[in-house]
DNA sequence: CATAAAATGGACCGGCAAGTCCAGAAACTG
DNA sequence: CAGTTTCTGGACTTGCCGGTCCATTTTATG
């Protein structure tokens, strides 16, 4: 995934620890503070680190940083859903999962480092572009395999389209966080999620 | 809505007019250029202005300026949804409405003024925050007066709790317009819009 | 241990963009 | 038409922040 230069100079464990952690302090910033509101000193103090060494490490800048920050992140969503994200196998286990998700969008309250590095970095970039649409791709097969699980045991129609309602699901969590974080309320996450699994419930096994 | 200040100089008509034309001519910059991306020299140039007219207008300089943006994007969301999303009473309208509003996100493609505008602004200040809660009480209140609706013709069953329905939909909304905007794919958009509806339409009118 | 490569510190530069200021033109008010 | 307020133009200041540069130290390697 990621991209390196051409001539990219081989890291020494010292160097790839640094390396490491600007990026992890460069997530915490932003977490804080946004990217607007991020300056290289910023990371720069914080990870007692200085300016010469994050253009050491990133030869491209404040982008290229960002974009490591935003990869970073991506994994992050997803490994946080886990270990339900890969066990969607029953109607208990869905639910773990729908509480795994919500709890996590509650403790990370106003700050999706995700998103705000999306709508500020992805708009630009054809680099954090695909890397969003890769996230969304993984969640969604994610998902879309749980969806299937319960088709196979029966539980849910199987004429329903699973991937379009992963899909669904996607937008809906979303757009609960986009919410979340622009008004701090919970409940259309809440809402979105509850919403969408009622409908995969009450698709009654048609072959039963 | 819009907040005066206590010394706010009254205005002649074309001060008023001049007023207008900021903000609109910094509408569109932002929907192209992004907010990052638009400078007051940019909006300066774009509406044959200076740089005084603009703090004479909005003394709270570029934040200010942003925030009447953010206002004026608000109403047109909803004035984009209408007549459709006041007459939501039959399950063809609904179908009118929805169709509304995938048109209304697919001609604006990647550019969510609003959006944008709420995740780089909204976030610091309280009035923004204040904003987007507005805008979404108001939303919800509308889609929640149309399932009320098709409740009372006997078309939904009346135990679903509309008000909830009503934010699923708008997070699903959400949702999908912030995938878009950062991949350019309109499929979760529809795909989140439709697996709501069809929740709704799937509920057996139980008292008939 | 010698040499090269990588890692580090921090001073410095340059540009950009927000915000200030003042002088003068236009427009209300009586 | 006199006086006051609002409106306009644009030069100027200021601070910030991304990026450059080079000297120095540390680490790998044979």
């Amino acid at each position: 995934m990621t991209v390196e230069g051409a001539g990219a100079p081989r890291l020494t464990s010292k160097g790839l620890a640094t390396r490491r952690r600007i990026v992890e302090g460069a997530a915490e910033e932003i977490r804080e503070q946004g990217v607007t509101g991020t300056t290289l000193d910023d990371i720069r103090a914080r990870t007692a680190t200085s300016k010469s060494q994050i253009f050491h490490y990133f030869p491209g800048g404040k982008e290229e940083l960002l974009l490591a920050v935003a990869s970073r992140e991506a994994e992050r969503v997803l490994e946080d859903q886990e270990p339900h994200l890969s066990n969607l196998r029953t109607w208990a286990a869905w639910q773990d999962w729908r509480d795994a998700v919500v709890r996590r969008y509650e403790r990370q309250g106003v700050n999706c480092p995700l998103g705000v590095l999306i709508t500020e970095v992805g708009r630009a970039t054809p680099a954090a572009q695909a890397l969003t649409a890769r996230l969304i791709d993984q969640w969604q097969a994610a998902l879309r395999t749980g969806i299937r699980h319960l088709q196979d045991s029966g539980d849910v129609d199987r004429r329903l389209d699973a991937d379009r309602t992963a899909a669904a699901l996607v937008a809906a969590i979303q757009g609960g966080v986009t919410i979340l974080m622009s008004t701090g309320r919970l409940t259309h996450l809440e809402a979105a999620l509850d919403t969408t699994l009622t409908l995969l419930r009450t698709t009654a096994p048609a072959t039963r």
